[in-house]
RNA sequence: GCGCCUGUAGCUCAGUGGAAGAGCGGCGGCCUUCUAAGCCGUUGGUCGGGGGUUCGAAUCCCUCCAGGCGCACCA
């Protein structure tokens, strides 16, 4: 990635005060543009006062062009105010890189698979997958942007107890049976009923175009029954023994909590565990090519995490490429009383239901802004009325707004290069522009997309402001502004994207 | 009992060592001008409690309290 503009600042500054410091937009805006903390590091070190060594570091900074002037200011902060020429380059920057602009984080390029979703397909999606869908596909899309090669892979159970028990209940129902003990039951099973042959295809078809319709699609599709049939090759591979009749890894000599029983005893039927399939699974996706593997699960399934760190280690690759992440539950309510997500009692709430309730925009912004450690409570009924009030509104509406004048401008020129002093908004604006390549690059590296909504919505925020006591069309400050608008545009239009939620043109 | 996560404004939550924030709600203002789904003002805090480290702690360490989720020859 390019050097941005606040690094080559930062370095700038850093070359004219002799130290390597750091420079960071105070929360209030009398305390400059940007400010650094240095002098309150150093004091201890060079045993001298901060407000001294701070005060010899403003007088060094102020020689550089794009400082306007300084201040030392409570215990030994530098406070900077830099010249309207350096949001000028700023702007160019941005504009110049288009839709680049903040990409390409990585250090080196990796090939890497993003394993989402993955729920057994024996109903439709819930909203609980949901979360798992919208954080994943996000970190997803991150790491695209950070120049990574990424597919995104689903992987289902066809064969396990669970999935007989799907099998049964449809088969129960097309013969007008009761279903079988802890079946499924439910209008889509009738609707699976009414059709010819295995359930389970046109139920996955049901689940992607769910997904799809959620804007997230998949590269790959991995059957655990076709990954089984390679577990005699794999099982030689890993530290196994035999206890009680059944064949355990000795994970826990590897970082597992404990061993796994990866084939059952005879007279528990004598068949793998998933725990087995896992292996296979883990061998396959890094066979394949892949230089990082992420799981992507929900906190009930902490403890499988350092699992598979373990198999990892056991087949003998570097435990680095294999990635879990995790993310707190999703609770639903109804009126305040807790729903259980039970698939087979038929208490659930759909995807599908929901998207019609509150929309693909408001449910994948919901869902995606709250920290992955942070859980979830949704209130079904409250769901569609609280999702009018969603932030992303807030945030498409700036989008919306500066699309407009954009249409308005037509083919009219746009420049970085200020045509008279710059208002406190319109350096906002920029600073918040600024920002953009750093923040992405955390949200990138902490796995943390929920970075992005709060992102936008500041500068969101500060364009309304903008807006609020800026003409841009006809003013004198046109060719500047209007510039600004098109980078704050781009920018806007990219984080949104980063989450899968859409930028309108018009509302 | 052990492990992971959480506790910040009335509500929902950002903020992983530097000068406490946003949205929603409440109250009061602003539409001859590129979109009022907007803007401005105001109301609001023992950052769960207590100790420690540090010049400086919501942030790091210890401890206690409260809540969520795990601790299968289920997935």
């Amino acid at each position: 990635m390019r050097e941005t503009a606040v690094e080559r600042l930062t370095r700038d500054v850093s070359a004219a005060a002799g130290v390597d410091l750091l420079l960071a937009r105070p929360a209030e805006a009398a305390h400059g543009d940007y400010a650094t903390n240095v002098a309150l590091q150093l004091a201890p070190v060079r045993r001298q006062a901060p407000r001294d060594i701070a005060a010899e570091l403003a007088r060094a900074v102020t020689t550089l062009p794009v400082v306007e002037r300084t201040e030392v200011a409570g215990p030994g902060f530098v406070n900077l105010w830099l010249a309207d020429s350096w949001y000028g380059d700023v702007l160019d920057e941005v504009l110049a890189a288009g839709r680049d602009y903040g990409a390409g984080c990585a250090d080196h390029r990796e090939r890497i698979q993003v394993e989402l979703v993955s729920a057994n397909p024996t109903g439709p999606i819930v909203v609980s997958h949901a979360r798992n869908g919208a954080y994943g596909d996000s970190v997803a899309r991150l790491l695209e942007f950070a120049g990574h090669d990424v597919d995104r892979e689903y992987y289902y159970n066809d064969a396990g107890r669970q999935m007989e028990r799907f099998r049964a209940s449809v088969t129960a129902r097309r013969r007008g049976e009761e279903p079988p003990e802890d079946g499924y039951t439910g209008s889509y099973i009738d609707e699976l009923a009414a059709i010819e042959g295995d359930p389970v295809p046109p139920m996955l078809d049901r689940i992607g175009e769910t997904l799809a319709r959620f804007r997230i699609t998949f590269d790959s599709w991995a059957l655990q029954s076709e990954l089984q049939q390679r577990l005699p090759e794999l099982l030689a591979r890993v530290e196994t023994y035999e206890k009680d009749g059944a064949l355990w890894a000795r994970s826990s000599g590897f970082g597992d909590d404990e061993d796994k029983v990866l084939v059952r005893s005879p007279e528990r039927g004598g068949l793998p565990t998933y725990r087995a399939a896992d292996v296979v699974y883990l061998h396959d996706k890094l066979e394949r090519g892949y230089d990082r593997a992420i799981y992507v699960l929900g906190a009930d399934h902490q403890g499988v995490a350092k699992w598979y760190a373990a198999v990892a280690r056991m087949l003998g690759y570097d435990p680095e490429r294999v990635e879990v992440l995790l993310y707190q539950l999703v609770h639903l309510t109804r009126g305040g009383e807790a729903a259980k997500m039970s698939k087979r009692r038929g208490d659930v709430v759909f995807l599908d239901e929901f998207l019609d309730q509150v929309g693909v925009d408001a449910g994948r912004w919901y869902l995606v802004s709250r920290g992955p450690d942070q859980s979830i409570e949704i209130d079904v009924d409250l769901a569609a009325e609280k999702s009018q009030k969603n932030p992303v509104y807030y945030v498409q509406y700036a989008h919306a707004r500066i699309a407009g004048i954009v249409r308005n401008a037509g083919a009219a020129q746009a420049s970085g290069k200020p045509a008279g002093p710059l208002s406190g908004a319109e350096k906002d604006l920029v600073k918040r522009l600024a920002e953009f390549p750093a923040m992405v690059a955390e949200a990138t590296d902490r796995r943390g997309p929920h970075a992005l909504p709060t992102y936008a919505i500041r500068l969101a925020d500060d364009f309304h402001r903008f807006y609020h006591d800026h003409r841009v069309i006809g003013s004198e400050e046109q060719t500047f502004r209007l510039a600004l608008c098109r980078a704050a545009q781009n920018v806007l239009a990219r984080s949104l994207a980063l989450i899968g939620v859409e930028a309108p043109e018009r509302m």
